[in-house]
DNA sequence: ATGTGC
């Protein structure tokens, strides 16, 4: 199959559709958030051809969609957001993702930049002694079994019974980062053998933490609900459930895989192998998948316990506290009520890079947001600016609640390593002030700003298209890496 | 993304 500029219609500025006619087996329309430029470049791989096959998922409602920083995935592209019909509509581990609630998280500082700029390369190495990272790397924690079903069960809320965080964090995370349809019995011992001691570990790939400072406010008021101001030091915190959730798609791929014959479900690209949310499969598998969540949120909250202990080591005992402003999963299935086509619906929205964005209102948010609307964290790449948003009303009525999660890739890892002199890139984003730590040279080049789209018009974007608006941006100053 | 691959 192959998706022509004349297949797209322009419905209205920065939003396009591939109307339901294109090909016959799709239930609905597919549509792209994207201005004109970034659509040439989203033509360029397979994310459209993806996004069309998502279309044809059974129960799918609305219409299937992709992000602007989208590209392609694993069968579902990244960057996208499908809601199926709850009970009897698709869940699809590949909506998902292998990397269950990858996420992140921005933790804010009372000192500015200027302040702690002499301290930053000890800064940065002292992070870099505190957050293990890398390939298969585990941490100080091992989980004996029964504290592994506590981690799955409670999420963060288990760092927090354990001493390793305060109980005000909890407030200011996605679903107060604990979902209650966990279930540690779905969850294969295999997969919790690879967890067991992988909580408060970052990982590899584009997983990082940053420390950034606020180079511009553009929506004062919002600024001030977040607790965000200009030349203000913040904490970026990028990963997910590591091993442990990677074990767990990869468990109920295979298992889906073999069942949905079963259910009579014939799917465009095998790797887009769903089941009847209320199928015993289905069940299982959201079970499982909630459980990781959880465990994800548990590992951001460790790391942020790492990445406090750091911040005293450096700056001392009496340093005020780092604050959490808020969490964002953006891997991760939700059950949710939506207006479609003016019908309140109860569905399963899969979000895949994409992050949920709920403008004012919505009542999952601590009371300093709720007018405002949901806080959205866009990191960019390394050594690129990074956003915060704000979710606006608009993205419930044309994108199930849900924004853009990154810059997204536009080189393949293996191309940008071709192209990318990793020492080099080290040594001026040093000169430019930026101290890179990472494990690997291989990591550096692979996650090279030339490997993303330009993130100003991705987030330009997002905001012509109304789903959220502007709050603030983010400098880096310092990153560790895998 | 991932103890990097049927």
């Amino acid at each position: 199959m192959k998706i022509n500029k004349q297949d797209i219609i322009k419905k209205e500025d920065f939003l396009w559709e591939i109307p339901q006619t294109f090909r016959p087996q799709m239930l609905v329309p597919a549509r792209v958030i994207a201005s004109e430029t970034l659509l040439d470049a989203i033509m360029e791989d397979r994310s459209l051809v993806q996004l069309v096959n998502v279309a044809s998922l059974p129960g799918l409602i609305g219409a299937s969609l992709v992000m602007p920083d989208v590209h392609e995935g694993y069968g579902f592209p990244i960057g996208g957001v499908a809601a199926t019909l709850y009970p009897n509509g698709a869940i699809s581990p590949g909506g998902i993702g292998y990397d269950i609630n990858c996420g992140v998280r921005l933790l804010t500082s009372q000192q500015n930049a200027e302040e702690i700029k002499f301290k930053l390369e000890e800064l940065s190495k002292e992070m870099y002694a505190q957050i293990p990272s890398g390939m298969g790397k585990g941490g100080q924690i091992n989980l004996n079994p029964k504290e592994m079903d506590e981690v799955l069960t409670k999420g963060a809320e288990w760092a927090v019974d354990n001493g390793y965080a305060d109980k005000e964090d909890l407030a200011y995370m996605e679903s107060n980062g604990r979902l209650d349809n966990a279930d540690p019995a779905m969850v294969s011992e295999m997969a919790k053998k690879r967890g067991s001691d992988q909580l408060g570990t970052i990982g590899s790939g584009n997983h990082f933490v940053e420390v950034d400072y606020v180079d511009e406010i553009y929506d004062p008021i919002a600024a001030e609900a977040y607790g965000l101001s200009k030349g203000q030091v913040v904490v970026l915190i990028h990963t997910g459930s590591r091993g442990l959730g990677h074990q767990v798609a990869t468990d109920y791929i295979r298992e889906i895989m073999a069942a949905m014959p079963n259910y009579g479900i014939k799917v465009p690209d095998r790797e887009l192998a769903c089941v009847p949310f209320n199928s015993q499969e289905g069940e299982n598998y959201f079970k499982a998948m909630c459980a990781a969540a959880n465990f994800a949120w548990c590992n951001r909250e460790i790391i942020s316990w790492e990445v406090r202990k750091a911040w005293k080591n450096v700056f001392g005992a009496d340093v005020d506290p780092l604050k959490l402003m808020y969490d964002v999963a953006h891997n991760i299935a939700k059950i949710e009520t939506h207006q479609v086509d003016g019908e309140k619906l109860k569905v399963l929205v899969h979000r895949k890079g994409a992050t949920r964005a709920f403008g004012p209102g919505f009542e999952d948010l601590p009371k300093e947001y709720k007018h405002i609307g949901q806080p959205v964290i866009i990191p960019g790449s390394m050594g690129t600016s990074s956003y915060i948003l704000a979710g606006a009303n608009r993205s419930e009525k044309i994108s199930f609640g849900s924004c853009c999660h990154g810059a997204g890739r536009k080189l393949s890892r293996t191309a940008a390593k071709k192209q990318v002199n990793a020492p080099v890139l080290k040594e001026k984003l040093k000169e430019i002030g930026i101290y890179v730590q990472a494990g690997s040279f291989k990591g550096i080049a692979e996650e090279a700003p030339i490997a993303y789209k330009d993130v100003d018009e991705v987030v330009e974007t997002i905001q012509n298209s109304g789903i959220a608006k502007k709050v603030a941006k983010l400098r880096p100053m310092a990153v560790v890496k895998g």
